[in-house]
DNA sequence: TTTACTGCAAATAATTTGCAAAACT
DNA sequence: AGTTTTGCAAATTATTTGCAGTAAA
């Protein structure tokens, strides 16, 4: 089962109805590879379709979020994003300079996590968190 | 010398000019112990004087970000956060729950930069990054 | 006395909301 | 049929900008 599905699914077992416009939004997300906002996917579908209200884009983002279907907001310069929820934990590397997303295994994290816990009393939310930085092509530039 | 005076001193030396206006958003900066909006520091400071109209706070804000004075945006939620860039490195531990931030030594991360350089190639900028999670208080709740 | 800085008000950008019409179930 | 959901346009919120007056240096 592909991931919109999945989504969808979990949508009309909650009760709600599934609208051809939502149908389209969780596609768009579901298939992008890293965050996007809700300007973004009405620019994308825009291209398919008649185009959906961005109102509409921004009631069923809020509501995925809400219902733990996407995650929001790890990034941010004054806009919203919004991700599917992965299936396996992972953080997001993201390039202040190219905007690429490098998703990492959030093994990596794990002694972090630990660490934070013992030291601080601190519970951290390492899965899909992100961290900026460079990437490789932009750290030669 | 007191964190504000220090910043003071080097927009001096940059060839900005010293204004009552900058003084107290400065001070208002490095007196807050955590992240703060350009809307609360103009609701802060309506109560000591004359209030500074929020547009010369904005700029004031952007300005000591472009300089490498203050930091920029670790939080969010449609809104942009700055603080001031204190002398060691450090993190911040945002609670999601009560939004108490708790400053934590770097050293803690220095082992997952060496990961993600060797695993990802990617360069973390580490230093007053903020992870987001539950402090010791809210776990309990 | 020169030029940067501030205040004001209007402009812009992102997001939200009220309400009537459309459409899932 | 009944209730959600959508589209539209207007409202709200955060931030930026132009410009004329004010004040550091």
């Amino acid at each position: 089962m592909s991931h919109s599905h999945s989504i969808i699914a979990e949508l009309r077992s909650k009760g709600y109805r599934i609208t051809p416009q939502r149908e389209l939004i969780i596609q768009a997300l579901a298939h992008h590879p890293k965050h996007i906002t809700a300007e973004e996917i009405a620019h994308q579908l825009q291209q398919q379709t008649s185009a959906i209200n961005i109102a509409t884009i921004y009631r069923t983002l809020e509501l995925l979020w809400e219902e733990g279907l996407a995650c929001r907001n790890d990034l941010s310069e004054g806009k919203t994003f919004y991700a599917i929820n992965e299936h396996g934990p992972h953080i997001h590397l993201v390039c202040r300079k190219c905007n690429r997303v490098i998703d990492a295994d959030a093994i990596v994290l794990k002694e972090l996590g630990e660490i934070l816990q013992e030291k601080y009393q601190f519970d951290p939310d390492l899965d899909h968190s992100s961290i900026f930085g460079l990437c490789s092509a932009c750290q030669d530039r």
